[in-house]
DNA sequence: TTGAAAGCGCTAACAG
DNA sequence: CTGTTAGCGCTTTCAA
């Protein structure tokens, strides 16, 4: 029998600069600088390089490029890897840095603010070029100081800070959107399922998408038609609600859920207990994720363009890197998607 | 107005191994030796350099380490990073890893083998200590090329290979659940959709799921009711399925779709077409995830436990880096989760 | 334009 | 048990 050993087998080294500079008789300056594409090599230098680069399959190794100079890779922070929204995102950043031979790694960091700080400062410690982090719960303290170590760009939260880039969606615009939707099918009393924050941030998602609720339900004179359920952005949360919907006093018409992933958990439950939507009262999302759209669902909900998004805050990144210092905020233009789960009410 | 630079501004340099050493009074080679929790160093010294790294708040420089010995690093290749399943296996690595000091960076690496090669060679140029591929479309060939350069497991694909481990369910096995749990409703002729392969390999799951399917129903007498669908799983290629089980000469009474997501582009199909699961056919999945449970959806499916996959992975992964050199290859006992798209045939 | 040499933070071999 | 020192692969002065 043929043995086949891994950790016995010695493993053949790595071609390194040094092979490269020898293999075309040159200094590993020279290599390097070829590498690099920095100026002061001629031309016939640079084929040569370039040429033993491809002869020996070079690929130069990151921890000792990350020593000295950059990595090249780019960490993008996620709470969770299961949403599709993220995987839109993900999607835009790669478009951006495959262009520019920049490498994007992702971590997901969990729903609290301390294990996405280890996430964040695990990153760091990789020495990556910068970090995206797709909406963190850290404190904007927290952002600001991590944004002093590292070029840095947040998604999906507003930021006001001198120190990093933000690029998200108009929440505010997105629930005025809803409210004008549901408005215009002839609602009136309107529940809005809040994320439960134990510290409000204003620049949050959930803050932004309140906020835009109650202005767009009082500037068309239903401020006291605008009921606030507070529950949490989850299956689970989508699901609580449905109870809390049931005791209120005067019944809804319809209900924003905040988020698709709630607006799922309601009507889960509501299936469960087998009351149709939108008979029962219309539903909202928020997310346009991929479910949304298979039509046993087809849930209404607000498209946040999350490719853009991407695109967007890798492309800031970048800038950034390259030695940007004035902060931009992007914040993107949000669109109403009507399926199925609204309807004019019943009565 | 007060300026606030980021580029401009002198970044503090980081906490190193020599700062710990100094403050502690000893030499880096011993602050080293706690930081590795290596052999032959007294406790009083443990303590000493143990304390100077809290006080400093010293964090290893990965590339630094990298260059010499380990990075404590784990790279996870996946095809796409919205999938359900693929964040249940990746909290299952985590929950291992986590305990060891290591930490999980994913990287997502498309549904061709070139792009997922060139994903792979970016995590070895990390000098990653290991890596964990779920479900790559790479050769098996290929495979072992990478495992003899790196510590390697592949999860969600048979492998009989001896140079790196894997964890999969047991495909066929669920394939047969499926059948039965058919069968045993009444069902007879039954479809199940392929996701298309151009070049055959045994050991991927569509192989052995289609191998499951085919073996079952000849074993109950019905070689000649299992009807393959050739398309492709993703949410377009069931729906293109739908067209396809509807030129059938003899039409089917059930369908199996092989995976969630095939089930679901069924399912948006018909009911666009307005026509009722499992009315117009019993249909079922492949995966659990978590959209199949959503009440409207309610998908009959198969279950695969992601999370103890995830933590089989890891477990292995860590096993090999520590320098077991036989191969394992673990088979997970698969479940059938019946729901609401399956029922007794109509006639 | 090119090359020699120092050094990034850490580990490992070896000496004491 | 502890310390000295070389060196991992690369980038970056600085000199030629």
């Amino acid at each position: 029998m043929q043995e086949v050993r891994t950790a016995g087998e010695v493993r053949q080294k790595r071609v390194t600069i040094v092979d490269v500079a020898q293999h075309a008789g040159v200094s590993t300056a020279s290599a390097s600088k070829v590498l690099r594409n920095a100026y002061g090599v001629s031309e016939s230098m640079r084929e040569r390089v370039q040429a033993s680069m491809d002869a020996l399959g070079y690929r130069p190794h990151r921890p000792a490029r990350g020593m000295r100079g950059r990595t090249f890779t780019i960490g993008m922070m996620v709470s969770d890897i299961d949403n599709p929204f993220f995987s839109l995102i993900a999607d835009g950043i790669s478009s951006v840095l495959r262009q520019r031979d920049y490498e994007l790694l992702i971590s997901p960091g969990g729903y609290e603010a301390a294990s996405q700080n280890a996430v964040v400062d695990a990153l760091i410690d990789h020495q990556m070029d910068g970090l995206i982090l797709v909406a963190p719960v850290v404190g904007g303290d927290d952002l600001d100081r991590i944004a002093r170590e590292i070029p840095l760009v947040i998604v999906g939260r507003h930021s006001h800070s001198e120190v990093l880039d933000s690029v998200s969606g108009d929440d505010e615009r997105g629930s005025e959107l809803v409210v004008d939707h549901l408005v215009g099918l002839g609602h009136g009393r309107i529940g809005f399922v809040t994320n439960h924050q134990d510290r409000v941030e204003p620049d949050r998602p959930e803050s932004a998408r309140l906020a835009g609720f109650l202005k767009a339900m009082a500037s068309r004179g239903l401020a006291d038609d605008a009921v606030v359920i507070d529950s949490r952005w989850s299956l689970e949360g989508g699901r609580n609600a449905v109870a809390m919907v049931d005791s209120l006093e005067t019944p809804l018409t319809a209900v924003f859920a905040g988020a698709d992933v709630t607006a799922l958990g309601i009507m889960s439950e509501l299936w469960e207990q087998r009351r149709a939507v939108p008979a029962t009262y219309s539903l909202v999302g928020y997310d346009n994720s991929r479910i949304s759209s298979i039509g046993p669902i087809g849930l209404t909900t607000v498209d946040q363009s999350g490719f853009e998004m991407g695109e967007t805050a890798g492309r800031l990144l970048l800038e950034r890197i390259e030695g940007r210092v004035d902060a931009s905020h992007v914040l993107l233009r949000p669109q109403l998607v009507a399926r199925t789960t609204t309807a004019p009410p019943e009565r």
